[in-house]
DNA sequence: GGTAAAGTGAGTACGGCGTACTCAGTTTTT
DNA sequence: AAAAACTGAGTACGCCGTACTCACTTTACC
């Protein structure tokens, strides 16, 4: 035992011996680039190390097990939430929104990202990188540490739900059959049957009246985290006083 | 193929034959039962099988697959966010905050079951009696089809991905070590560290003054949820009109 | 009442997985 | 020169999902 239990406290040169053969970002790299392109299941050690010209059991000199893989992919994609050349606005909500919109577009292209990540706190550097941002926009505006806490867990809650909900819907059309129609073909007759029993009178109009004007998934994702972003506004402290109506506790 | 494809289609008797020796809602049970005392990894065909004194391959008579054992366990979990006897409130909002706390109260208790749940669209009986119940609460205040859909979408976007981050960090903390203080020492160490180079300002602050009071996570559920249903209100046509100044799209 | 359908537990098998262990050999720092 | 830490290769264990067969029992229909 070293001491360092931690993943990101370990060193990531040895103090003596040969340089290791390849980086901890190209271990991550090479486990998204196959994440990416076939899912997350397609990962293995096994997979990742010929990926890497390694042998099998090498990539535990790199990383204590499969959990610190996922551990390194989540915190190199979290990254990308922040482009390091501009500086966020000065509104706070403005610079949340932008952020959040960073991360759609980072975890849409990294499908694997948000079902990952929900299930695992993060701790990485990049996630570091995350929360001082965040909480900087925040800053100056009357709220204390665990307020701006609460604050930005409930948007990045939002984000983070509506994301996977939006996955789930693209992954299960991509899989099943590869049109809209069948899948609700699929679906549909046993609605249908549901329908028939007469109690079910939503469903009877969802089924007659939806699609009337599509959504595109932006604007339903816009929706609510503008809705939430007005009530967070609409609760905090005006300008120069310290209490709000409803203030995050 | 008998050309029923889906699960929910399928009859549970079969037309001749004998008497299944077990029902879907026993399978059901018996897999809730060990995801709730072991987790979903215990999850397995074999193990599932032998809790309910079946060969493993008898299984595959009720389900086509393991995905489809975990489609019976959300729906039947799913089931317990709409207790029966009580009718809804006539307000919209207390309603739907009435579904998320007792969507939390469930996911809570059956701590696999937002996981699980985010990744794969639902399409069970308890389900469509959830759709059917949210959108009739939303009936009659002058929304098409297509919004109270996005509106219902982003409140339950909302839900599941606080409960996600809360049950993950209750998880991290009860696997790696028992107390919070082993936990934040792990992680803590690196945090100063990167607190050192003068760059995380307000990770400082934070190691400093986050705690002071302490916010429990029923209210900062609570927070999100009713900032989130306060924008929406603010959005939505006032009474006797069409339009609103922020309708869902 | 016979027949066909659909259930049953048991067993075997295949390919994949995470990861623990050994070994002989090489590279780098002290 | 010595010690440390890397390397690929190989072996092994115990899980997993699930496909397939077998001899059998139970039930519904004609």
């Amino acid at each position: 035992m070293t001491g360092h239990d931690n993943l990101w406290m370990r060193p990531e040169r040895p103090a003596r011996g040969p340089r290791p053969s390849f980086s901890r970002a190209a271990l991550a790299e090479a486990a998204i680039r196959i994440a990416d392109a076939e899912g997350l299941e397609a990962i293995s050690m096994r997979r990742l190390a010929a990926d890497l010209g390694a042998g099998t059991m090498s990539l535990y000199r790199y990383v204590t097990g499969k959990d610190e893989v996922f551990d390194l992919m989540i915190d190199t994609a979290v990254g990308e939430y922040l482009p390091e050349d501009r500086r966020p606005p000065d509104d706070w909500a403005e610079g949340l929104r932008l952020l959040a919109w960073q991360a759609r577009r980072t975890m849409l292209r990294h499908p694997w990202l948000a079902p990952l990540a929900a299930g695992r706190p993060q701790a990485g550097p990049n996630s570091a990188r995350l929360t001082e941002s965040a909480l900087g926009m925040l800053d100056g505006i009357g709220l204390s540490v665990d307020e701006m806490l609460t604050l930005v867990g409930a948007v990045f809650a939002y984000v983070h739900g509506y994301i996977q909900s939006e996955l789930a819907e693209a992954e299960a059309m991509r899989r099943l059959g590869l049109t809209l129609a069948q899948r609700l073909a699929r679906h549909l007759s046993y609605i249908q049957s549901l329908i028939a029993t007469g109690n079910y009178p939503m469903l009877e109009r969802m089924t007659k009246e939806a699609g009337r004007e599509y959504t595109a998934a932006d604007d339903r994702f816009a929706y609510g985290l503008d809705r939430l972003l007005d009530g967070i506004a609409a609760g905090l402290p005006p300008r120069g006083e310290t209490e709000g109506p409803v203030s995050p506790r």
